[in-house]
DNA sequence: ATGACATGATAAA
DNA sequence: TTATCCTGTCATA
Protein backbone atom coordinates (compact mmCIF):
# COMPACT_ATOMS: atom_id res chain seq x y z
CA UNK A 1 0.00 0.00 0.00
CA UNK A 2 3.30 2.42 -0.63
CA UNK A 3 2.70 5.99 -1.77
CA UNK A 4 4.33 8.74 -0.67
CA UNK A 5 2.00 9.04 2.16
CA UNK A 6 2.98 5.67 3.50
CA UNK A 7 6.32 6.08 3.35
CA UNK A 8 6.82 9.15 5.07
CA UNK A 9 4.01 7.87 7.88
CA UNK A 10 6.70 4.65 8.32
CA UNK A 11 9.31 7.17 8.40
CA UNK A 12 7.93 8.95 11.51
CA UNK A 13 6.53 5.51 13.22
CA UNK A 14 10.46 4.12 12.84
CA UNK A 15 12.16 7.15 14.12
CA UNK A 16 9.54 7.74 17.01
CA UNK A 17 10.37 4.17 18.56
CA UNK A 18 13.51 3.36 17.49
CA UNK A 19 15.31 6.75 16.82
CA UNK A 20 18.51 7.52 18.57
CA UNK A 21 18.56 3.45 19.97
CA UNK A 22 20.83 0.64 19.69
CA UNK A 23 19.33 -1.87 17.53
CA UNK A 24 19.89 -5.49 16.94
CA UNK A 25 19.71 -6.14 13.16
CA UNK A 26 19.47 -9.27 11.54
CA UNK A 27 18.22 -10.81 8.38
CA UNK A 28 15.86 -14.27 9.05
CA UNK A 29 15.85 -14.55 5.27
CA UNK A 30 19.31 -14.47 4.29
CA UNK A 31 19.31 -12.20 1.58
CA UNK A 32 20.71 -9.10 3.94
CA UNK A 33 22.95 -10.91 6.26
CA UNK A 34 26.16 -9.30 5.32
CA UNK A 35 24.95 -5.84 5.86
CA UNK A 36 22.89 -6.87 8.93
CA UNK A 37 25.80 -7.88 10.53
CA UNK A 38 28.00 -4.67 10.13
CA UNK A 39 25.08 -2.75 11.27
CA UNK A 40 24.33 -4.85 14.31
CA UNK A 41 24.64 -3.32 17.65
CA UNK A 42 24.77 0.74 16.10
CA UNK A 43 22.43 3.18 16.97
CA UNK A 44 19.65 3.85 14.77
CA UNK A 45 19.26 8.19 14.11
CA UNK A 46 16.33 8.12 12.59
CA UNK A 47 14.22 7.57 9.39
CA UNK A 48 13.42 9.93 6.74
CA UNK A 49 11.49 9.69 3.56
CA UNK A 50 11.44 11.48 0.01
CA UNK A 51 9.04 10.29 -2.48
CA UNK A 52 8.25 6.25 -1.94
CA UNK A 53 12.20 6.04 -0.83
CA UNK A 54 12.79 5.36 2.81
CA UNK A 55 16.26 5.68 4.04
CA UNK A 56 17.18 4.48 8.09
CA UNK A 57 20.11 6.15 8.66
CA UNK A 58 22.41 4.92 11.21
CA UNK A 59 25.81 5.93 12.92
CA UNK A 60 29.12 5.61 11.03
CA UNK A 61 27.17 7.36 7.76
CA UNK A 62 25.40 4.22 6.99
CA UNK A 63 22.07 4.30 5.39
CA UNK A 64 19.51 1.54 4.49
CA UNK A 65 18.14 2.42 1.57
CA UNK A 66 14.04 1.05 0.98
CA UNK A 67 12.07 0.81 -1.69
CA UNK A 68 8.47 -1.18 -0.65
CA UNK A 69 7.85 -1.66 -4.07
CA UNK A 70 4.65 -2.77 -4.76
CA UNK A 71 4.19 -5.49 -2.16
CA UNK A 72 6.70 -4.80 0.64
CA UNK A 73 5.94 -4.40 3.79
CA UNK A 74 7.21 -2.56 6.94
CA UNK A 75 5.94 -4.17 10.21
CA UNK A 76 6.50 -1.86 13.25
CA UNK A 77 5.26 -2.88 16.74
CA UNK A 78 6.06 -3.19 20.46
CA UNK A 79 7.07 -5.72 22.57
CA UNK A 80 9.72 -8.83 21.65
CA UNK A 81 9.88 -9.78 17.97
CA UNK A 82 7.65 -12.48 17.26
CA UNK A 83 8.79 -15.58 15.23
CA UNK A 84 9.44 -14.40 11.63
CA UNK A 85 7.15 -14.93 9.34
CA UNK A 86 7.19 -15.27 6.01
CA UNK A 87 11.16 -13.91 4.47
CA UNK A 88 11.65 -11.34 6.73
CA UNK A 89 14.96 -9.52 4.96
CA UNK A 90 15.24 -6.93 7.90
CA UNK A 91 14.44 -7.19 11.57
CA UNK A 92 15.29 -4.21 13.36
CA UNK A 93 15.15 -4.97 17.66
CA UNK A 94 15.67 -2.82 20.41
CA UNK A 95 15.61 -3.72 23.82
CA UNK A 96 16.83 -3.96 27.41
CA UNK A 97 17.74 -0.43 27.09
CA UNK A 98 15.07 1.25 29.81
CA UNK A 99 12.67 1.70 26.99
CA UNK A 100 9.82 -0.06 25.74
CA UNK A 101 10.66 -2.75 23.80
CA UNK A 102 10.17 -2.45 19.64
CA UNK A 103 10.76 -4.18 16.50
CA UNK A 104 10.46 -3.71 12.59
CA UNK A 105 10.30 -6.25 10.05
CA UNK A 106 10.97 -5.49 5.92
CA UNK A 107 9.25 -7.63 3.99
CA UNK A 108 8.94 -8.28 0.17
CA UNK A 109 10.69 -4.70 -0.12
CA UNK A 110 11.61 -4.82 -4.02
CA UNK A 111 14.97 -2.88 -2.28
CA UNK A 112 17.09 -3.14 0.50
CA UNK A 113 20.62 -1.81 0.78
CA UNK A 114 22.66 -0.51 2.18
CA UNK A 115 24.41 2.81 0.82
CA UNK A 116 26.38 6.09 1.52
CA UNK A 117 24.80 9.52 1.84
CA UNK A 118 25.92 10.82 -1.19
CA UNK A 119 23.98 7.65 -2.76
CA UNK A 120 20.66 8.94 -0.67
CA UNK A 121 21.45 12.91 -1.86
CA UNK A 122 21.54 11.25 -5.51
CA UNK A 123 18.66 9.10 -5.36
CA UNK A 124 17.14 12.00 -4.30
CA UNK A 125 18.28 14.48 -6.66
CA UNK A 126 17.08 12.33 -9.62
CA UNK A 127 13.08 12.75 -7.65
CA UNK A 128 10.61 15.55 -8.66
CA UNK A 129 9.13 17.95 -5.55
CA UNK A 130 7.61 15.57 -3.12
CA UNK A 131 4.07 17.62 -2.14
CA UNK A 132 4.95 16.32 1.51
CA UNK A 133 8.01 18.16 2.05
CA UNK A 134 7.38 20.86 3.60
CA UNK A 135 8.81 23.78 1.27
CA UNK A 136 9.32 21.75 -1.90
CA UNK A 137 8.93 23.80 -5.04
CA UNK A 138 6.46 22.72 -7.73
CA UNK A 139 8.21 25.13 -10.37
CA UNK A 140 10.36 21.86 -11.96
CA UNK A 141 7.20 20.19 -12.13
CA UNK A 142 5.20 22.67 -13.75
CA UNK A 143 8.42 23.06 -16.59
CA UNK A 144 8.52 19.44 -17.17
CA UNK A 145 4.32 18.90 -17.44
CA UNK A 146 3.75 22.13 -19.48
CA UNK A 147 6.55 21.39 -22.06
CA UNK A 148 5.35 17.44 -22.42
CA UNK A 149 3.16 15.77 -25.16
CA UNK A 150 3.00 13.03 -23.10
CA UNK A 151 -0.36 12.61 -20.91
CA UNK A 152 -0.92 13.92 -17.66
CA UNK A 153 -1.91 10.77 -16.00
CA UNK A 154 1.95 9.40 -17.24
CA UNK A 155 3.39 12.21 -16.15
CA UNK A 156 2.38 11.78 -12.73
CA UNK A 157 2.89 8.87 -12.08
CA UNK A 158 7.02 9.53 -13.25
CA UNK A 159 8.98 10.14 -10.08
CA UNK A 160 11.11 12.58 -11.98
CA UNK A 161 8.18 14.66 -12.17
CA UNK A 162 6.43 14.35 -8.98
CA UNK A 163 7.80 12.10 -6.63
CA UNK A 164 5.23 10.36 -4.10
CA UNK A 165 2.51 10.30 -6.13
CA UNK A 166 1.28 6.57 -6.75
CA UNK A 167 -1.74 5.27 -8.69
CA UNK A 168 -4.46 5.74 -6.52
CA UNK A 169 -3.45 9.46 -6.16
CA UNK A 170 -2.78 9.77 -9.60
CA UNK A 171 -6.55 8.63 -10.78
CA UNK A 172 -8.09 10.22 -7.75
CA UNK A 173 -6.27 14.13 -8.35
CA UNK A 174 -6.95 14.41 -12.21
CA UNK A 175 -10.76 13.36 -11.00
CA UNK A 176 -10.77 15.98 -9.07
CA UNK A 177 -9.64 18.73 -11.01
CA UNK A 178 -11.74 17.51 -13.97
CA UNK A 179 -8.91 16.55 -16.18
CA UNK A 180 -8.57 13.20 -18.37
CA UNK A 181 -5.80 11.66 -17.86
CA UNK A 182 -4.89 11.54 -21.70
CA UNK A 183 -4.94 15.17 -21.82
CA UNK A 184 -1.35 15.98 -23.29
CA UNK A 185 0.77 18.28 -20.34
CA UNK A 186 1.43 20.44 -22.04
CA UNK A 187 -2.30 21.68 -22.71
CA UNK A 188 -2.35 22.51 -18.68
CA UNK A 189 -3.02 26.16 -17.71
CA UNK A 190 -0.60 27.43 -15.20
CA UNK A 191 -3.57 27.64 -12.85
CA UNK A 192 -4.46 23.99 -13.19
CA UNK A 193 -1.28 23.00 -12.25
CA UNK A 194 -1.02 25.22 -9.28
CA UNK A 195 -4.09 23.95 -8.13
CA UNK A 196 -3.24 20.07 -8.84
CA UNK A 197 -0.16 20.75 -6.99
CA UNK A 198 -1.73 22.46 -3.58
CA UNK A 199 -4.55 19.54 -3.54
CA UNK A 200 -1.60 17.01 -3.93
CA UNK A 201 -0.09 18.73 -0.70
CA UNK A 202 -3.07 18.38 1.26
CA UNK A 203 -4.42 15.06 0.37
CA UNK A 204 -1.25 13.30 0.72
CA UNK A 205 -1.00 15.01 4.16
CA UNK A 206 -4.33 13.77 4.81
CA UNK A 207 -2.99 10.37 3.79
CA UNK A 208 -0.30 10.83 6.30
CA UNK A 209 -2.41 11.78 9.06
CA UNK A 210 -4.74 9.06 8.37
CA UNK A 211 -2.73 5.99 7.22
CA UNK A 212 -5.46 5.72 3.99
CA UNK A 213 -6.14 7.51 0.77
CA UNK A 214 -9.73 9.49 1.62
CA UNK A 215 -10.31 12.06 -1.81
CA UNK A 216 -13.86 11.92 -1.64
CA UNK A 217 -15.28 15.69 -0.54
CA UNK A 218 -17.60 16.23 2.27
CA UNK A 219 -20.82 15.84 -0.20
CA UNK A 220 -20.11 12.82 -1.51
CA UNK A 221 -18.70 10.46 2.10
CA UNK A 222 -20.81 7.55 2.36
CA UNK A 223 -22.90 9.10 5.23
CA UNK A 224 -23.60 12.55 2.71
CA UNK A 225 -24.56 9.94 0.51
CA UNK A 226 -26.38 7.14 2.24
CA UNK A 227 -24.05 4.62 0.43
CA UNK A 228 -22.29 1.83 2.37
CA UNK A 229 -18.78 2.59 3.00
CA UNK A 230 -16.13 1.17 -0.37
CA UNK A 231 -14.70 -1.88 1.45
CA UNK A 232 -15.67 -1.72 5.56
CA UNK A 233 -12.17 -2.32 5.65
CA UNK A 234 -9.25 -0.56 4.63
CA UNK A 235 -8.55 1.35 1.22
CA UNK A 236 -10.14 4.74 1.85
CA UNK A 237 -12.78 6.58 0.10
CA UNK A 238 -12.35 7.70 -3.82
CA UNK A 239 -14.12 8.80 -6.37
CA UNK A 240 -12.79 6.29 -9.59
CA UNK A 241 -9.66 4.53 -8.38
CA UNK A 242 -10.81 0.83 -8.99
CA UNK A 243 -14.59 1.82 -9.40
CA UNK A 244 -14.57 1.17 -13.42
CA UNK A 245 -18.15 -0.14 -14.49
CA UNK A 246 -19.72 1.51 -11.42
CA UNK A 247 -21.47 4.90 -11.41
CA UNK A 248 -19.59 8.17 -10.90
CA UNK A 249 -20.52 9.79 -7.55
CA UNK A 250 -20.90 13.32 -9.04
CA UNK A 251 -22.77 12.46 -12.32
CA UNK A 252 -23.84 8.81 -12.52
CA UNK A 253 -21.66 8.33 -15.59
CA UNK A 254 -19.67 4.64 -15.96
CA UNK A 255 -16.57 4.89 -14.92
CA UNK A 256 -14.55 3.77 -17.61
CA UNK A 257 -10.58 2.12 -16.92
CA UNK A 258 -7.56 1.70 -19.49
CA UNK A 259 -3.69 1.22 -18.99
CA UNK A 260 -1.42 3.78 -18.95
CA UNK A 261 2.00 3.93 -17.83
CA UNK A 262 1.70 0.26 -17.41
CA UNK A 263 -0.67 0.22 -14.71
CA UNK A 264 -4.66 0.61 -14.85
CA UNK A 265 -6.50 4.28 -14.33
CA UNK A 266 -9.17 5.25 -14.27
CA UNK A 267 -11.70 8.12 -15.12
CA UNK A 268 -15.82 9.16 -15.25
CA UNK A 269 -16.14 10.47 -19.42
CA UNK A 270 -18.32 13.24 -18.57
CA UNK A 271 -16.91 14.70 -15.36
CA UNK A 272 -13.14 14.24 -17.25
CA UNK A 273 -13.80 15.52 -20.81
CA UNK A 274 -10.80 14.93 -23.21
CA UNK A 275 -11.14 17.69 -25.15
CA UNK A 276 -11.10 20.72 -23.30
CA UNK A 277 -14.66 22.90 -22.83
CA UNK A 278 -14.39 25.86 -25.72
CA UNK A 279 -17.39 27.40 -24.62
CA UNK A 280 -18.17 30.88 -24.16
CA UNK A 281 -17.39 34.39 -24.88
C1' DA B 1 -8.16 -24.04 -0.73
C1' DT B 2 -7.13 -21.48 -4.70
C1' DG B 3 -6.28 -17.81 -7.72
C1' DA B 4 -6.31 -13.11 -9.47
C1' DC B 5 -4.72 -8.87 -8.72
C1' DA B 6 -2.37 -4.85 -6.54
C1' DT B 7 -1.14 1.93 -3.72
C1' DG B 8 6.10 0.06 -7.96
C1' DA B 9 10.06 -0.13 -10.46
C1' DT B 10 13.73 -2.37 -12.88
C1' DA B 11 16.08 -5.41 -15.94
C1' DA B 12 15.80 -8.08 -19.82
C1' DA B 13 13.97 -9.08 -24.44
C1' DT C 1 6.63 -4.74 -23.98
C1' DT C 2 7.22 -8.60 -20.72
C1' DA C 3 8.93 -10.90 -16.62
C1' DT C 4 10.11 -10.50 -12.10
C1' DC C 5 10.18 -9.50 -7.15
C1' DC C 6 7.31 -12.88 -3.80
C1' DT C 7 3.25 -10.00 0.34
C1' DG C 8 -1.32 -9.42 1.25
C1' DT C 9 -6.24 -9.03 0.26
C1' DC C 10 -10.19 -10.21 -1.74
C1' DA C 11 -13.32 -12.96 -4.61
C1' DT C 12 -14.64 -17.41 -5.91
C1' DA C 13 -15.12 -22.32 -4.84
Amino acid sequence: MPEGHTLRRLADELTGVLAGRTVGVTSPQGRFAAEAALLDGTVLQGADSTGKHLFLEFDADRVVHVHLGLYGTFAVGSGPAPAPVGQVRMRLVADGDGRAPAYADLRGATRCELVTPAHVAAVVDKLGPDPLRPGADPAPAWRRISTSSRPVGELLMDQQVIAGVGNVYRAEVLFRHRLHPLRPGRTLRRGQLQALWQDLVELMADGVRVGRIDTVRAEHTPEAMGRPPRTGGRGGEVYVYRRHDQPCYVCGSTIRTAELAGRNTYWCPRCQPIFRSRAKS
